[in-house]
DNA sequence: GTCTATAACGAGATAGAC
DNA sequence: GTCTATCTCGTTATAGAC
């Protein structure tokens, strides 16, 4: 902030604990790829550094607070890796850059089983993620509504069934996530968005395991068919069938 | 086995040796909802029952073992959920039978969460499940394939679309799952399948926190398209649309 | 001010001798 | 089966180096 004489050692210190932090995440990760976040200890972190247990407390208040940076990190890799597959998807057909992101997904996911598995498994037991985290979890979903609110930008689509039970939950749905798209289309979306999520979980966690054997094209069959039933279709529009 | 004399003193000691085996297993699961399976140890299950940790060995060889049986059971119970809410749903058209199964699911893992994330979260690090899981864990699967193959008794259908390069493993899939069924119908259960468990576990595992709030009425509307999805009609054919 | 190291706490797991 | 000595853990207090 002080832009005062000390600015040279200031930004090396600065450096210095951007470094650390980083190696202590690293650290962190192996751990969690060998033994889970349930198991995620300071000290065996602190071990692996050649650091002291408590001089982690410098960099984190708590164990908590590294897993939370651990999951901020995460979700935002993989919302990183499904916008730069989106940007290139650029002027493509709502489909064609619908499939890219989900395919996108599916690619990070594989590549960081294990903090997929941090991030959209199972509850780490004892920890409850902070509110901090929701932005960059936030980050694919918002990817999604954008790709759907392109397609949808002129009037006149529906097609999509609502029951009348559904239609307050739509309504708040739509208000929340895309005040500008219709509520039966902003609840296919989180619909949508929950099943890929399970085509992709179900991949990782061994369910697809001696069931589906060619994964990559039944996955983008799978998600070429969510996109329709977010109403999206191949030519841009998104005017129902 | 041998129906010797001694049948009464034996009949009880095996019903002693199922009531410890329960009650090992009761502990167990208790342990599982406070720490997660990842830290699932012998010895404090023996502290709980008041055992000594190398007596529980005679009923289960190793702590894998005593994993293994949580999971069989846990299928075995969402299995017979499943099963018995299908039962009561007898003579509906398929789509109510269809609905009332994954409403079934879904309502045994709300009951059960620690169970269900034993199931389907995020694998335990270092465990790998044998195949005598397989048959329990297919139960759900089998009972969704039997209402879409009662549904499709008679030929004629298709409808749904199957691109030439997903055909071979579509043809595999069928012939694994369900040969009297047509391979689009069989990459359409198995996807739907997927993404019935993508609906529940975003619920469970907390995704829906602050997006969906009525979510019985959203879930039932998603399985219904999911239904749909998969060639049932309420009025019992599976003529596609 | 910023960092690391020593030491300690209370709680729990673990291995082995008995 | 029991007991004990030795590990692990998260976390804090404190002291000293830069």
């Amino acid at each position: 902030m002080s832009p005062a004489q000390g600015s040279t050692a200031q930004g090396a210190r600065a450096r210095a604990r951007i470094e650390v932090t980083a190696a202590i995440k690293d650290a962190a990760r192996r751990q969690l790829a060998a033994d889970g976040a349930a198991k995620l200890s300071l000290r065996a972190v602190a071990r692996e550094l050649g650091m002291v247990s408590s001089a982690l407390y410098r960099y984190f208040p708590s164990r908590d607070d590294l897993l939370t940076a651990l999951i901020i990190d995460a979700y935002n890799s993989l919302g990183e890796s499904a916008e730069a597959a989106h940007a290139k998807a650029e002027g493509a057909g709502p489909v064609r850059r619908w499939t890219t992101v989900c395919e996108a997904v599916r690619t990070w996911a594989l590549a960081h089983p294990h903090e997929y598995a941090l991030i959209y498994g199972s509850p780490v037991p004892g920890y409850s993620a902070p509110d901090t985290t929701v932005p960059a979890a936030a980050r694919v979903g918002l990817l999604l509504i954008g790709i759907v609110r392109d397609a949808h930008h002129g009037p006149g689509l529906g097609e999509l069934p609502l029951p009348a039970e559904l239609r307050p939950e739509a309504e708040r749905l739509a208000a929340d996530l895309a005040p500008d798209l219709p509520p039966e289309t902003a609840m296919a979306l989180v619909t949508a968005w929950a099943q890929l999520f399970g085509l992709v979980g179900f991949e990782l966690f061994g369910q697809f395991n001696r069931v589906v054997e060619d994964r990559e094209p039944f996955f983008r069959h799978a998600v070429t068919r969510l996109a329709q039933g977010v109403g999206l279709t191949e030519d841009g529009g998104g005017s129902g069938s």
